[in-house]
DNA sequence: AGTATGACGTTTT
DNA sequence: AAAAACGCCATAC
């Protein structure tokens, strides 16, 4: 049984608040998983919720959306224009991305360590 | 209310 | 190493 606690989610939620604060720190030419996103917004579990999140109100709090992708170092999307778009976009940024999508966190993993001592 | 789905992640095959 | 099986939680229908 979970001892986490439960909470809510709907876009004025602190949760949904703080996934947004957190993805609009990841500086250019880094990235985060879903999962590290939901760790520093305090729910671990929570990896399904920031994509949710992602899907739904990137463009209307311009998220850097391309920055997000997934614990293996991989691009999340299906193979379609939102995988292209995400490619694009990142090889723009400076990170470099093999044609499946694939990422090297040892190189581009935003780290928060010594930024943000409290985490 | 119950089921299927998803821009996830971990564990097991 | 790669794929499948689970667990998770919010949405869509």
């Amino acid at each position: 049984m979970p001892p986490w606690p439960r909470s809510t989610k709907t876009a004025a939620d602190p949760f949904c608040a703080s996934v947004r604060e957190w993805i609009a720190l990841i500086p250019v030419g880094k990235v985060a998983t879903y999962g590290q996103i939901a760790h520093l917004a305090g729910k671990p579990w929570g990896a399904r919720q920031v994509s949710w999140i992602l899907h739904s109100q990137s463009v209307k709090y311009q998220l850097p959306w391309q920055r997000v992708i997934g614990a293996k170092g991989r691009i999340s999307l299906p193979p379609g224009n939102g995988f292209v778009e995400q490619r694009r976009l990142l090889r723009h940024e400076g990170v470099k991305v093999d044609d499946r999508g694939r990422i090297d966190l040892k190189i581009y993993r935003w780290s928060t360590e010594g930024e943000f001592p409290a985490r």
